[in-house]
DNA sequence: CTAATTAATGCAATCCTTTGCACAAAATAT
DNA sequence: ATATTTTGTGCAAAGGATTGCATTAATTAG
């Protein structure tokens, strides 16, 4: 069906050798002369030629191909990031296989068996979190390797990451200057590396504000719009339901919203309501919200020259990066008095006792 | 670095013929002894091994890899249709690579080569548009392809759409039965399929509700928000302004939404809004977006469903697909007075002159 | 006890490309 | 005219996996 090297020499009368060396030695080490060259190139145009990118990954143990692994592509934080990489990639000569783990830890570890399969030259991850020994392989195998947004603490591999901690406060803070003291954090999935750092920087948040935490107030269990629905339901029936949500991924807001809607509670007149990740639409919600930004594209450029420096140095040290959040305050926040504040502080301390 | 055949038969006395049997042949038309096998078994596991895909690809001619271009992974369209098709081809044992083409057609060219380098089994592709060369190309080839959403009426080639003509007669018929008369369309990208048959559709409706087409309130060139800004600002300028404007694309929406909020423009007190896509988020914007859906799901299954008869039976005969779109009715449409309509047509009747 | 099966494994070709080394012919130097 | 260098090209191995055919040893049949 498709041709090769050998149907070109055997029209030409030259041998593989030379036909390969015309077509793809850019360098003139061989010298071939100008007339075999127009030769075999008119008959690879002829013929239709296409290298073949297996043999020639096989032979070269090579493949230009970075994989890239995501828990939801569909989510439009991680749409955006995988548009950035491929970009940069791009620009670099690289190309790039896509994966969507669908936050499932099982997904993530078979598509880095796929893609080391295929000898991708290096993988770039956004891990579900929960568990990184599977990771932790592919760094002991040599493998070039940079976490983004999703990493481990506790696992030395090249990471680039938000500062997450810094971002929740930062939130948390902005409700607590608004003087917002019943501050509900819906969490996405826990044990997972962003929901962690920023359950902590809500915790920190409120600690420093001598605002005592209410495990009430701490609910939630994936990064889905569901569960913002669910959970905000759920806030929405307690005795003493809390003035402002910080959500901590922009889908789950978005299931916030829809339980506002049915209930009628409106943003920001009855609750107020803050989230992690700024997607572009955010600004265009009814009401338009105020969010943590993440610099996204940093975040890529950051990531690939980062796997670019180390698929060059291999024994490189390796490094994690924390890039600044930013906050937008647009309109889903409204200031409450510090008479109910004091109200609130009390109904707390007596739920509390 | 990573182990091979060779060395787990080096390792255990056995042929790598053996090996490979043993690791890969599921059917049992070779009888390897007992003993064999989990010896066998034993030393891959110690060693580590993992089949080289390209090695494999190679030699079988088959790599069970899809190609899939889209023209912007970051538009919610087209990450739902990857999520869609992912999740389809996982189910069939079939991996899958993304490129994204960025509305360009050079780079979708470009993509394919490199798919078809790659040795891809097949293809999916959302198209640019404007010219098909190239697709023709792979079609003739005899590589299996189906096309998605934008496609070309003049290009005998498996497709599967959603019916453009009739969601954009749904809209703007929608619209004209609530009063307006005075309707703008933002495009997208001329020449695509999706923008021409779009186009169609807004056209048919004008013209069967007896409106004369105003070639004014034919605007934009591209499906970036930036266009439906742009040309939003434009149409808010006109003398004779409409009183409701339709969007090609989701994206274009959310352009439309930002030039009105700057303006002071109140939808859908002085301006309605609806558009052809109907992303997650249409439902909790300012104001909720009445939107045309399309049924991706069933898109993405018939999709794959075709591309898998295909690669079965290369000679069936090719079949274009075009599914229904569905009007989901929210709040960026109001009903504008009959009154209100009178003037309008007779303003509109005097430009023309 | 010989002939015919069956069980268990190995050989070697094939998929396609790349590249170090060898070699012949032509050009240049001595 | 001989020795040396330069040009232009080909040979063959390597990269890793698969599989039809061949082969040997062990069983079973007759």
């Amino acid at each position: 069906m498709s041709s090769t090297l050998k149907d070109i020499a055997e029209k030409t009368g030259v041998s593989v050798s030379t036909v390969s060396r015309v077509l793809h030695d850019n360098t003139k080490k061989y010298k071939i002369s100008e007339e075999t060259q127009t030769r075999v190139k008119q008959a690879a145009k002829e013929i239709g030629y296409r290298v073949n990118a297996l043999a020639r990954g096989l032979r070269l143990q090579k493949t230009y191909e970075i994989g890239i692994i995501v828990p939801d592509i569909a989510n439009p934080f991680f749409s955006a990031v995988i548009k950035s990489l491929a970009g940069e990639l791009r620009q670099r000569g690289y190309n790039f296989i896509v994966y969507d783990s669908d936050e499932d830890i099982a997904i993530e570890r078979s598509a880095i068996k796929s893609l080391l399969e295929k000898r991708v030259d290096g993988l770039v991850i956004a891990s579900v979190g929960q568990d990184y020994s599977h990771i932790q392989k592919i760094r002991d195998a040599g493998i070039p390797l940079v976490m983004v947004d999703r990493c481990f603490d506790a696992l030395d591999v090249d990471s680039v990451s938000v500062d997450n901690v810094k971002g929740s406060l930062l939130a948390v803070d902005h409700l607590i200057k608004e003087g917002h003291h019943r501050i509900a954090f819906i969490q996405g999935l826990p044990g997972t590396y962003a929901n962690e750092t920023r359950l902590q920087g809500y915790k920190s948040a409120l600690y420093a504000a001598g605002i005592s935490i209410d495990e009430q107030l701490i609910v939630g269990d994936d990064f889905r719009s569901h569960n913002g629905y669910l959970k905000t339901k759920m806030l929405l029936k307690l005795l003493d339901p809390p003035t402002a949500i910080f959500t901590a991924g922009d889908l789950i807001a978005l299931g916030t919203l829809e339980a506002c809607r049915e209930n009628n509670i409106s943003i920001p007149g009855d609750l107020s309501l803050i989230t992690f990740d700024d997607p572009d639409f955010a600004s265009y919600l009814s009401p338009a919200l105020t969010a943590v930004e993440q610099p996204i594209t940093k975040m890529a450029e950051m990531a690939v020259a980062m796997l670019y420096n180390r698929m060059k140095n291999p024994d490189d040290e390796r490094t994690k990066i924390l890039l600044e959040p930013k906050l937008n305050i647009r309109s889903s926040v409204t200031r409450i008095s510090s008479v109910t504040n004091i109200t609130q502080i009390m109904k707390t301390e007596t739920i509390k006792e």
